[in-house]
DNA sequence: CTATTATTTCAGTAATTACTGAAAATCAAG
DNA sequence: CTTGATTTTCAGTAATTACTGAAATAATAG
């Protein structure tokens, strides 16, 4: 037992090794979160809520990432609306904390539909209107003999089962990802 | 059949129903690619490549999306080193053509190999990487003992599980897509 | 009600990213 | 070599996106 250790600075070595580990991730996060179309700042309070597993008050937040009140109170709101974080009232406490989700699977897969629908739906509805554009064409059957349009009429549709394939492993993967490994997930790795 | 028409008008007519079908693919595809981190104008252009099915030289990009030459070139020599698009000399042409591959399939696995090596692979080193800062802490298994370090220490954990199943399945899909249909969405297809 | 503390909003600004256009480089044919 | 066609590069600029800080608003306690 590491009894004979001087017990003074024992905690604030540790609790420094914690914080340099947390801050790395949280960079990192950052990083790929700005990628992923999520901004950098938004990214790195989540990632903060996360690791921690803590509630953070906004002042936590920009302390620990040096950014202004304005920035922390409009990324606390956005990652809210996402729902991967939430609002927390401490008993007789004035001001709010928040807390991330604790299912990292959970967390994916509402940031899955979310951009499911807000990106994929809307490429596949268009890419079924410009087919339709093309079937309709004033000319009718008559203008499939044109090379031109043959070609682009046989893009859409590879592009069109492409997205419909996809969408579909999406729909499932978020409509089951709810605690732990969900079903896509265990079904691909028992087969793979 | 529609032989009775005027012949006259019938084929610009058709042409221009082709534009406008393409441009909207076009335009929508490349606000996609603007939420996933490729940007507006390199989407387009790919876009471009693929819903023509034809081979496309700088100036018909230039002329088609309202670009200047510099951004044209810079542009497409990026979708080149993606490997999403090839250049393309044509007999006894002077000028470069450019052609998009034509398997979806193939260019999204591309896309999503080169995203996995340069996002999430870093960040699972990074996990690692705080992980053994943790544990080998000068504390040693001592300093496990405070709550926070227990707790960072979890949601670490959690956030490597998901992310080592994650990549797993990228690797899978990645690695055996050529070509239509994939191994990986075989099995999804066929258990969902 | 007032005082105090916390939160939100947003005009202005900073930082970043994308684009242009012209000059330089490359290349092929004579 | 020279000429002309084509491509690339990149300094400068435009457009976009992110952030600040202070003022306005809201909320709670006394």
């Amino acid at each position: 037992m590491p009894a004979t250790l001087e017990p003074s600075p024992v905690k604030p070595d540790t609790r420094e090794q914690l914080k340099t580990a947390q801050d790395e991730f949280i960079r990192r996060w950052g990083e790929m979160g700005a990628t992923w179309g999520i901004n950098r700042t938004m990214a790195e309070i989540h990632a903060l809520c996360y690791i921690t597993a803590q509630p953070v008050c906004t002042d936590d937040v920009m302390d620990r990432l040096h950014i202004s009140r304005g920035n922390a109170s409009m990324s606390l709101r956005a990652l809210c609306d996402w729902g991967i974080i939430r609002r927390l009232h401490k008993r007789g406490e004035r001001r709010e904390y928040f807390e991330s989700l604790s299912d990292v699977w959970e967390i994916f897969s509402i940031i899955a539909a979310e951009r499911k629908r807000r990106e994929m739906d809307p490429v596949l509805e268009t890419i079924k209107r410009c087919q339709q554009m093309l079937d309709e064409s004033t000319l009718g059957k008559a203008a499939a003999k044109q090379e031109a349009v043959e070609l682009t009429r046989q893009r859409l549709a590879s592009m069109e089962e492409f997205m419909s394939v996809t969408n579909k492993i999406f729909q499932q993967f978020v409509s089951n990802a709810r605690t732990g490994l969900n079903r896509v997930v265990r079904v691909l790795l028992k087969a793979l």
